[in-house]
DNA sequence: GCGGGCGAAAGTGTATGCATTCGGTAACGA
DNA sequence: TCGTTACCGAATGCATACACTTTCGCCCGC
């Protein structure tokens, strides 16, 4: 694996974590992979000062699993454990869906609908990595939504952590345009304020995607022992 | 501040960041203090690289905020943050005592409530302290019977999180005898399995603590601004 | 041939030192 | 007198060095 250039913004650590993040968000870096301290120092060109402390960092968000003089790796997630954390993303989905339905300005009300129509055309061509794009996005409008930096926070960085199991969900098919109508009942809730119809849609829908991603877990937990080298 | 030993278990990291939250959440450091990392290199007796690396995961944590060449400092949340986490906290512990009523074991029920009818006695003696730590237990209970470790991690942490802001809220006059009828509420709807019933009295008991506890806090911010010294 | 223990190599944990940045203060000019 | 700027002290950021723990291979004994 080749050396990476960080970006130049803040310190050498934020930078780590960030990079360290979305490789593994990213899939860059795989669940199980041994995150050896000296590698990443010459993979990043930076001492293994500024590493050690982003590795603590990522520990403490949960992303990697650190063992005392046994090193880092990328955290590996228990069946058992992945479904509580599925289980916690449909209650917090569905809370934000529940406050987004109450709290909203018009303005968000008509942008989420705007950004929500607009994805039908991305269903129609079957363009995938777009409509992931959109996926986020309309999720991320809303945790927005519901007005509560808290939530916001506990279902984003929740969402990180699942992230690197729930990759392939769109692979599935079909599962665009059955996402978009799920996407549709929430979005018809949240418009008509109805704060009930938008948790049960949102419920609905995470439930969904959960199943399916933990099919994509069992299938990919094969490839995960690989060695993490420089 | 006198030096003081840190638990001989685990890394001084790991020690480091139980003895400084500790420290947080107890309230012998203030919201808004300063963190100097030599003084709390000195005050524990070890390095600063040790020192650097908790505030780094107490950062990640959000116990403290920690600003670029410029030190770290007990978190201050802003009232609307405030405000946020109790709201995430209300909603955590209905869903907590939600899965609770659906999910606890026989055993688990019976203890939950021999610990609540023991505690009554706490009430009568008006044992505040005792009372508070009986308060701790009660809700863990809570959190372990819903069986789901992740919705139990997030509940922790906000609830540390909220700590500092806290403390007072059993010095009301009249809150211990409230607060039990409030428990008694949740550990009836629990015992029958009524989970509607739970996520209800939940619901309730928590908004009535985060009012008794912001009013503290605009008390307590007065005496914040305090700088930490060795 | 197999199991246990010893030793070396690799890798993590902590300390120290130097570079860099920030904040405050004092001096200078308007 | 007030505002600006340059300098200095102090504290943070990172790198390097050393100590300790773990692990794996190898040899010896059984």
């Amino acid at each position: 694996m080749v050396a990476r250039e960080l970006v130049r913004a803040g310190t050498t650590v934020e930078n780590l974590v960030r990079a360290i993040a979305d490789d593994i968000v990213s899939g860059d870096l795989l669940p199980g992979m041994r995150l050896d301290e000296s590698s990443l120092a010459l993979r990043y060109q930076v001492s293994r000062t500024p590493v050690r402390e982003a590795l603590g960092q990522l520990s403490a968000m949960g992303l990697i699993d650190r063992r005392p003089n046994r090193g880092a790796v990328v955290a590996v997630l228990t069946d058992e454990h992945l479904n509580s954390m599925f289980e916690a993303m449909t209650e917090l989905e569905a809370i934000c869906a529940r406050l987004s339905a109450e709290r909203m300005t018009t303005a968000e009300r008509h942008y989420l609908d705007s950004i929500h129509q607009a994805a039908a055309r991305l269903v129609h061509l079957g363009a995938e990595e777009d409509y992931a794009a959109h996926n986020i996005e309309f999720h991320t409008r809303i945790y927005d939504g519901a007005h509560n930096a808290h939530i916001h926070e506990l279902v984003s960085t929740t969402r990180s952590r699942l992230a690197p199991f729930r990759r392939a969900q769109f692979r599935i098919p079909g599962r665009l345009a059955k996402s978009w109508d799920e996407h549709d009942a929430i979005v018809t809730a949240v418009l008509r304020g109805d704060a009930i119809g938008a948790e049960a849609a949102a419920r609905a829908h995470v439930s969904i995607v959960s199943d399916a991603s933990s099919e994509f877990v069992h299938g990919a937990r094969r490839s995960s022992g690989v060695e993490f080298s420089s």
